[in-house]
DNA sequence: TTGTAGACTTTAGTCGACA
DNA sequence: GTGTCGACTAAAGTCTACA
């Protein structure tokens, strides 16, 4: 699985926690709803300053967001 | 200190502590070399898929990149 | 060995609309 | 509430070159 996915799905999994819809995401992240949720979908390759908008939002560090079994292995070869 | 820099000194702490050069690492991770000068700068806003690569260059897990007391606090306004 | 600059191509990210 | 599309603007990332 790549890194773009690995991200969605994190992103998803910490906003269901949160009870928040894509639209307060985007409005408390200040990004575009229909942006969260193409990255949502891993098909977006988000860069590190919208990571940290996003993780702000989510109420979590840049350190707790990737402080999960997902990002053990890179899938980044060799 | 906003994200970009951390992301610069974490990049460059790594690198220096594997002994290698920007070059190297700019041929590792498959990157240019003037932009990874500029990463570490803290001028560019870097991509999930590019701190990727370079985390498998410098040998360490998306994971272990963001292990850091410097992401411990998000520089993203409240 | 690293920093920066300029010109360039590709993609991130916005916005409105509709299923 | 979410996915996607199309058209747009801003910025990522490449490459060559020189201090």
């Amino acid at each position: 699985m790549d890194v773009k996915s690995k991200i969605g799905i994190r992103i998803k999994e910490l906003r269901e926690q949160k009870n928040m819809s894509q639209k307060d995401l985007a409005y408390s992240a200040d990004l575009d709803r229909s942006y969260i949720a193409s990255v949502e979908n891993g098909q977006r390759n988000i860069s590190i300053v919208n990571i940290e908008k996003v993780s702000t939002a989510l109420g979590v560090t840049l350190k707790e967001f990737f402080n999960n079994g997902k990002f053990d292995n890179n899938s980044t070869g060799s």
